[in-house]
DNA sequence: CTAGGTGCCTGATTGC
DNA sequence: TGCAATCAGGCACCTA
């Protein structure tokens, strides 16, 4: 499922592919895609509209659109969008098609049908609920601190949760549990100083060398890039989907287990 | 604030 | 072998 560093190489090849294209008309094959505004809204305002730029916040993709105006794209689960000729096949899990004037299309396609696009001139109607970006320079390891200090939950479902850190998704919470050597149900309010710099930095670091690898493709969740070429941080998985392997720091086999609904997987040696 | 549950969805996996 | 039930999971939304 894309997560940060997915969505950050998808926004990266956007810029670069679809950057000043104009936008000529829009189909919708699943209108329920589209969380805001009315079907019609969309398809007549956005015909003309050139692309500023693209960019990422959390696991949205910002086209900044002339206007201006913003068009948001969430992929949740299963969301892909590529960009290819107007002659190519149609993906049959395309749920809304951005054709553009110079003979190429921007294709939204989910097999889930859980991702959502937002068209909107006030982005912070749906970003501003969002936590800081755990990549962002300015995010100290004394700003972690004091997120995580107030907070009395298990760490998992709090890194989880996107209004405390942007962009974390169950893969990389548990990959940086684990290189962090916490255990999943750690309250956050009980690391020492020294646990909460080991998070921190595990966070970031395999966040950092999932983008510089451009994301994970599993086998099953087929994450693409904006031309549908896969990711390869997958053999930078430790414990994700690893259960009953030998752990790579002691040999001890990674358990998995369900925290708040999901899926963690984690080694009971390596992380108390 | 925290914890737990449900609904949205369908391809893949599991169970009998 | 084949079909039905279950699972996976990000997020909104609900209740306790």
């Amino acid at each position: 499922m894309p997560e940060l560093p997915e969505v950050e190489t998808l926004a990266r090849d956007l810029q670069r592919l679809v950057r000043g294209a104009e936008f000529e008309a829009v189909t919708l094959y699943w209108p329920r895609s589209l969380a805001m505004p009315a079907p019609d809204e969309l398809k007549q305002g956005l015909p003309g509209r050139h692309v500023l730029d693209v960019s990422r916040r959390g696991k949205f993709v910002q086209l900044r659109l002339s206007g201006p105006s913003y068009l948001l794209i969430h992929l949740r689960m299963s969301g892909h969008l590529q960009v290819e000729s107007n002659t190519d096949p149609l993906s049959p899990y395309a749920r809304a098609v951005f054709a553009l004037t110079d003979g190429r299309r921007l294709v939204f396609s989910d097999p889930r049908k859980f991702g959502r696009i937002y068209w909107l001139t006030q982005p912070d109607l749906v970003l501003g609920a969002l936590g800081p970006e755990p990549l962002a320079d300015d995010l100290s390891l004394e700003t972690f601190r004091s997120l995580l200090a107030v907070r009395k939950g298990a760490l998992k479902p709090l890194l989880l949760n996107q209004a405390l850190l942007a962009g974390l998704g169950n893969i990389y919470t548990d990959e940086a549990l684990y290189r962090a050597g916490l255990h999943p149900l750690r309250k956050a309010n009980s690391l020492a100083a020294e646990e909460t710099a080991r998070l921190y930095a595990a966070i970031r670091s395999v966040l950092q060398q999932a983008i510089d690898n451009r994301g994970t493709t599993l086998a099953d969740a087929r994450y693409r890039d904006a031309e549908g070429q896969p990711g390869h941080n997958r053999d930078n998985l430790l414990v994700y989907r690893h259960a009953g392997e030998p752990c790579a720091r002691c040999g001890t086999p990674i358990e998995r287990t369900v925290v708040g609904g999901r899926g963690t997987h984690f080694c009971p040696h390596c992380q108390r």
